[in-house]
RNA sequence: GACCGGGUAGCUCAAUCGGUAGAGCAUCGGCCUUUUAAGCCGCUGGUUCUGGGUUCGAGUCCCAGCCCGGUCACCA
């Protein structure tokens, strides 16, 4: 590669745009450090460093208030003209911290300068007198720049306008070879080259957010915020589940045979095997073996991959929990899953009613959590929500006379022969239309014309219903059809005996009286319906886990994602996702 | 994948009918020992996402492409 050639020395001034500018300023600093101050500019090692929280819970307002008295009352001294010898000597028993972080705000008073650090666990005030740490620290601390790292010794007292503040302060006689930061009263750790983001509204625009993460989560406590409450959150979870004698596995994510599930997978390769490979779309099947294999409570918390469309609740990898105990139902399973996520709630938040909102800071959702959660069958709800009363035998009538009804019931509420038909009273209001879009439902119904009647309920519950289920509300009796890997119903084989589980209008966690035997579990297998790129395989060796035996069990999965979303109040998953996947800068 | 909206200085945003691309903050220089979106004075900083087209003249209008967001489809 060829360098062009520098440029020729002349008498102008510098014509470098700004972020060139910007980056060649950061450079000279930092040459400066390293050929004028003999400073490392990418630091080392510092002990004994605290969080900003700590050093701010560290505050002592009685020692405080003793220091500042013996400040004045050697201000008066100096006033009233008495001999430097003869001045009072302050007591200082505040205590001392030794604190490090990024800079978010650096002001130059003269001889005194004030910044601003921040850590994951908040911001905290320090201050650097020149008087306090002499030449050349004030110098550098002066040249100190937006986004530097540095570290700050000294004492935890207050400024006049009530600031709690670190004041830099070296220590008497320490061999700045030992400890350089003791010596000094501060050190500057890193120098940032790159231009920050301005200091009023940080960085807002989305795409710059999720593809320089590292910058969004230092710009944005809340970004910060709530990343640390997913790890508390999926704490919780582990803690919980072992409390209750659970056992965590992990099983494959390589997989030549992907299954529970309905997705496209992504495919790859072993090269040594030359063998095809997926990545797995869920690890149920893996899991039940392990109930086969004579575990009776197991769970995982890992990242499943679908192949599929990316969307404000959907991101290529996701993480998820899967749990499944041995002589349990669908019934065990939804009490685990109420009682685990209230404790999970109140130990990550302290409360069961959890608000979203705007960033104004109103209200705009309030989930409800408190128990006893609401527990209906999925047709009972279509047909309190929408008047629809489900019927899986009466398909003709449905088709011919039913659909056609839907649609003009929603087109013109005022059809009488629809509320007939519907049996709903007299100008009831079944559907809250969402004003932008009033057909919305009528397009639902006319869409259900060529889909089988386990479809159309189910079409018509996630479009019509689900949204709606702010609170949580396990949804009994789906069509079995649709769900190869539960049991059905003793007392209908139409439905399935499991649970979908909605809370904040979106699937959060289906749970299962999971299927043991093995040969309904081949023909559901091979009478699926649908895309073939989504059909679940017949897995032989599955099959033959469950001749040797499977034991009657329960089993859930549940989205961590969403949970976090619902939990944190998060709009999209890309903002419960450290680093979502997002399309390479073109 | 379809439709709608967006892309202007490092960041956040303006720019009227198609007529000289601006502001605040940041940067750079100066003053200041209790500031905190510090303040005051002065100076910088632009391939208006990319490529074509229309026009005397394009950030603005047209076409194509790229990336982001939203909705839908698919899905959890």
């Amino acid at each position: 590669m060829s360098k062009p050639p520098p440029p020729a020395e002349t008498n102008d001034a510098p014509t470098a745009s700004g972020l060139a500018k910007i980056v060649a300023d950061r450079r000279a600093k930092r040459d400066r450090l390293r050929d004028e101050f003999g400073l490392d500019p990418y630091g080392h090692r510092v002990d004994g460093i605290v969080p900003l929280r700590d050093a701010r819970a560290a505050f002592d307002a009685q020692a405080d208030a003793v220091f500042r008295d013996g400040e004045n009352a050697v201000r008066e001294a100096k006033k009233a003209g008495t001999p430097e010898d003869q001045w009072p000597t302050p007591v200082d028993d505040r205590p001392v911290v030794r604190v490090a972080g990024r800079v978010m705000q650096h002001r130059v008073m003269g001889n005194l300068i004030f910044m601003s650090l921040r850590d994951h666990t908040g911001d905290l005030q320090v201050a650097v007198s020149k008087k306090a740490v002499g030449q050349p620290w004030f110098s550098i601390a002066k040249q100190v720049d937006l986004s530097d790292i540095v570290a700050v010794q000294g004492p935890v007292g207050m400024t006049n306008t009530g600031e709690v503040t670190v004041w830099a302060e070296p220590s008497a006689g320490v061999d700045p070879q030992g400890d350089p930061l003791s010596a000094a009263g501060l050190l500057l750790l890193t120098k940032s080259l790159a231009p920050p983001p301005g200091k009023h509204h940080g960085l807002t625009d989305p795409e710059l957010r999720y593809r320089k993460r590292y910058v969004d989560l230092h710009t944005n406590p809340d970004v910060m915020q709530t990343m640390q409450q997913r790890t508390q959150i999926i704490d919780a979870m582990r803690d919980y589940l072992r409390g209750r004698g659970f056992v965590e596995v992990e099983t494959p994510m390589l997989q030549t045979l992907h299954g529970g599930a309905a997705a496209r997978p992504f495919a790859t390769h072993h090269n040594a095997l030359d063998l095809p490979l997926t990545l797995r779309i869920a690890p149920e099947l893996y899991l039940k073996r392990l109930l086969v294999g004579g575990m009776t409570k197991v769970f995982e918390i890992n990242r499943n991959f679908r192949n599929e469309g990316i969307s404000p609740r959907h991101n290529p990898e996701f993480t998820m929990l899967e749990a499944y105990e041995a002589y349990g139902s669908w019934e065990t399973m939804a009490d685990l899953v109420e009682d685990m996520v209230c404790t999970i709630a109140e130990q990550v938040l302290g409360t069961l009613v959890i608000e979203h909102k705007s960033d104004e800071g109103e209200v705009t959702k309030t989930i409800n959590l408190t128990r006893p959660w609401r527990r209906a069958s999925m047709a009972d709800l279509v047909e309190e929500r929408t008047g629809w009363k489900f019927d899986q035998r009466s398909i003709t009538k449905l088709k011919e006379k039913g659909i056609q009804a839907c649609i003009r019931h929603y087109q013109a509420w005022e059809d009488r022969e629809a509320q007939r038909f519907y049996g709903a009273a007299e100008g009831q209001h079944l559907v809250e239309w969402t004003p932008a879009d009033p057909g919305y439902a009528a397009r639902v119904f006319e869409g259900l014309a060529d889909l089988s009647p386990a479809e159309q309920l189910t079409e018509v519950y996630e479009k019509l219903v689900e949204p709606t289920l702010i609170d949580p509300c396990f949804v009994t009796r789906v069509p079995s059809v649709i769900i190869p890997l539960a049991k059905k119903c003793a007392d209908d084989p139409y439905f399935a005996d499991v649970y979908e589980l909605a809370i904040n209008g979106v699937e959060i966690s289906p749970g299962y009286t999971e299927l043991n035997d093995p040969e309904i579990q081949e023909q559901n297998f091979r009478q699926q319906v649908g895309d073939d790129a989504e059909k679940q395989h017949v897995d032989e060796d599955f099959l033959e886990a469950l001749r040797v035996g499977m034991p009657p069990a329960g089993g859930i999965g549940l989205g961590i994602d969403r949970l976090v979303m619902m939990l944190t109040g998060a709009e999209s998953i890309r903002d419960v996702i450290l680093f979502p996947l997002m399309k390479p800068q073109g």
